[in-house]
DNA sequence: TTAGGGTTAG
């Protein structure tokens, strides 16, 4: 099952007021003004090559050769200024058998002539090939410099080769090069894409000087690791240290927003975006196409889709996965063979996003038929991650036999979100023996992951198996699987506000609660009943009752009724699966106080309103 | 003359 990656996300500054807000707008006021006197394009910038470089850079592959053939029979290619440029160009054009042969006749081999050999396998993704060239550059006596280290880093961040990252580091730090913002910035880049963020941040914070490139680095290492709040409070440090985030460094904070699904932010973003007249490139736009789709902004994700001159599979699979997960299966379907006439091969991802699509709008025909045509006629082979999709589609029409068959029927490496898809439709339909038989491959895999094991627990306590549901908890226990705490949070007047389950720490709980229990009783007078069984402990009924009444999303949303102008719309974000008797809930709280509520959980959009909710009842 | 940061799922 796709979900965003919103486990053990929520922000950390409750009720906390993000500045970069005010100091984005600063900016731009400061830019309006700019424009005024002097309309400089901030997309022209200087060049650092000389005439000849650059003559030599606009060359085609075949003039390279006959400028090189010139050169021998001149002579002049004994220069050695000649031959690296040479070189250089031959690098460019991924030449890198010729750029070999050479390097190997230069002579008087500079930290340049190795750099440019070293940078020419890196981008070509020889990875061997450029470490065999840094060792025998090391062996020759020379030390490499600060235009070689980040090359050869990079390489390592490609690769998330920790162990070579950490002797490069400690080659830096003898070098002397710590102090390089181009060397330290890349170290820092290595570890946040190896994921080891505290190094990352170790180096981040002894850099004596960081440009825009560092401070980029590490918002979104932040982001990447699973604190999008701390990138957005490292942004706003970087704005108050006077840079200007260019189109890169925005498309990373948008990111962030993304993460959090936070509306207004994510406006700022964009407006800022538009004032600096950042084109909307393929990157950009699809960070914003994503941006405003996870922020529950569906139209304005599809403005940006329109507005975009230039779109690729990833804008394409991009906004159908919107669509997919805001319930809208047929527009992603439509958008789906749009781009198909339109040329654009869907890639593996596009069939992951156009199934989800089917799955969560109930498309279960449409979705199985896609599914069996795509390695046939579009030539991507299935994955797990397709197959999960498909196991939704057959557990949404109760088709359970079937899935598990299809599983046991597929030569594919099963994981446990497969397992946990199917346990999860178990659970939808009261499938205890099937829910089991899921549950023994599920727990072969011995994975870490507490929200499957909650799945089968949650079946177990609705069929009243109170001891397999305490056999469970003990699994958990001896594996050291803990639960992620559920929280729920509402962003009003730019402050985010953020709850968890039986919260009091909020300045206006008293307000809260009082709303809450007034709510309770309107809703039990339209027939709102609330469903215990959500409360997965063996406790008497009314600290269930207490327990139920103080979930994350209720409070949430019983504080967006008391904080936000009457008919507005209410948005939250959940980090886990909105529980099923808040789902019922939040339907009558749609009905009887006539608002739109719009709740981001783990899993999907879901669009409540006159007492339904978008995804009919299936998440 | 050469070097570091960017988009979709999970």
């Amino acid at each position: 099952m796709l979900k965003f990656t919103l486990q053990n996300l929520a922000p950390s500054n409750n009720h906390g007021r993000f500045r970069f807000v005010s100091t984005l707008e600063s900016i731009t006021t400061h830019k309006q003004q700019q424009n005024s006197f002097s309309n400089p394009d901030p997309h022209i910038e200087g060049t650092s090559f000389s005439g000849f470089s650059k003559t030599l850079k606009c060359k085609s592959l075949s003039q390279v050769r006959k400028l090189h053939a010139q050169m021998i029979i001149s002579g002049e290619i004994r220069d050695f200024f000649i031959a690296n440029k040479i070189l250089y160009s031959y690098t460019l054009h991924r030449a890198l058998e010729i750029a070999s042969t050479l390097f190997k006749g230069i002579t008087r081999k500079n930290s340049f002539s190795w750099s440019v050999l070293i940078g020419g396998y890196a981008k070509a993704d020889e990875y061997t090939k450029c470490f065999v060239t840094f060792r025998e550059y090391i062996r020759s006596g020379d030390r490499p410099d600060n235009y070689t280290l980040p090359v050869v880093i990079k390489v390592c961040r490609n690769k998330a080769d920790l162990v070579m990252g950490g002797v490069l580091h400690s080659l830096v730090y003898k070098s002397g090069f710590l102090s390089d913002h181009f060397v330290a910035a890349s170290l820092v880049d290595m570890y946040a894409k190896s994921k080891a963020i505290v190094d990352a941040a170790r180096v981040f914070d002894e850099m004596p000087k960081r440009d825009l490139v560092s401070w980029t680095v590490m918002i979104g290492a932040c982001t990447e690791c699973g604190s999008p709040d701390e990138a957005l409070d490292l942004f706003d440090r970087m704005i108050r240290e006077g840079i200007v985030p260019d189109k890169i460094a925005m498309g990373n904070i948008a990111n962030a927003c993304a993460k959090l699904g936070m509306m207004y932010k994510a406006k700022i973003v964009h407006d800022f975006v538009k004032t600096m007249k950042y084109p909307l490139d393929v990157i950009l736009g699809t960070a914003l196409i994503d941006m405003h789709a996870k922020c529950g902004n569906i139209n304005l994700a599809k403005e940006v889709f329109d507005q975009m001159l230039e779109k690729n599979v990833i804008s394409w699979s991009t906004m159908i996965a919107a669509h997919g997960y805001h319930g809208e299966g047929l527009k992603a379907l439509d958008l789906f063979q749009t781009m198909l006439g339109d040329g654009i091969s869907p890639n593996s991802i596009t069939f992951v996003s156009v199934l989800y699509a089917c799955s969560h709008s109930g498309l279960v025909e449409e979705g199985i038929r896609i599914f069996s045509l795509m390695e046939e006629e579009y030539r991507v082979r299935p994955n797990v991650k397709h197959l999960t999709c498909v196991i939704d589609l057959y557990g949404r029409a109760g088709k359970l036999k079937q899935a598990l068959e299809l599983i046991e029927d597929m030569d594919i490496d099963k994981d446990a979100g497969l397992w946990g898809a199917l346990i999860g439709a178990c659970g939808i339909h009261g499938n205890v023996e099937i829910a089991e038989k899921a549950a023994e491959s599920l727990l072969e895999l011995q994975l870490e992951n507490a929200g499957h094991y909650i799945l089968l627990s949650n079946i177990y306590a609705k069929a009243g198996q109170w001891e397999k549901v305490a056999k469970i908890r003990q699994l958990m226990s001896r594996q050291r699987i803990k639960k992620i705490p559920g929280w729920t949070w509402i962003e009003i007047d730019n402050k985010i506000h953020k709850f968890g389950v039986g919260d009091y720490t909020h300045p206006m709980s008293k307000e809260i609660y009082e709303e809450l229990k007034c709510l309770g009783e309107k809703l039990e007078r339209v027939g709102y009943v609330p469903d215990t069984n959500f409360v997965l402990h063996d406790i008497d009924e009314e600290s269930k009752l207490d327990l139920l009444n103080s979930h994350s999303e209720k409070l949430a949303i019983a504080f967006g009724l008391i904080g936000t102008p009457e008919a507005s719309v209410i948005r939250v974000t959940k980090n886990l699966r909105v529980c099923g008797d808040c789902h019922s809930f939040i339907k009558f709280v749609s009905l009887i106080t006539k608002r739109v509520i719009i709740v981001r959980d783990a899993n999907r959009f879901h669009h409540f309103e006159e007492g339904a909710c978008s995804c009919r009842d299936y998440w």
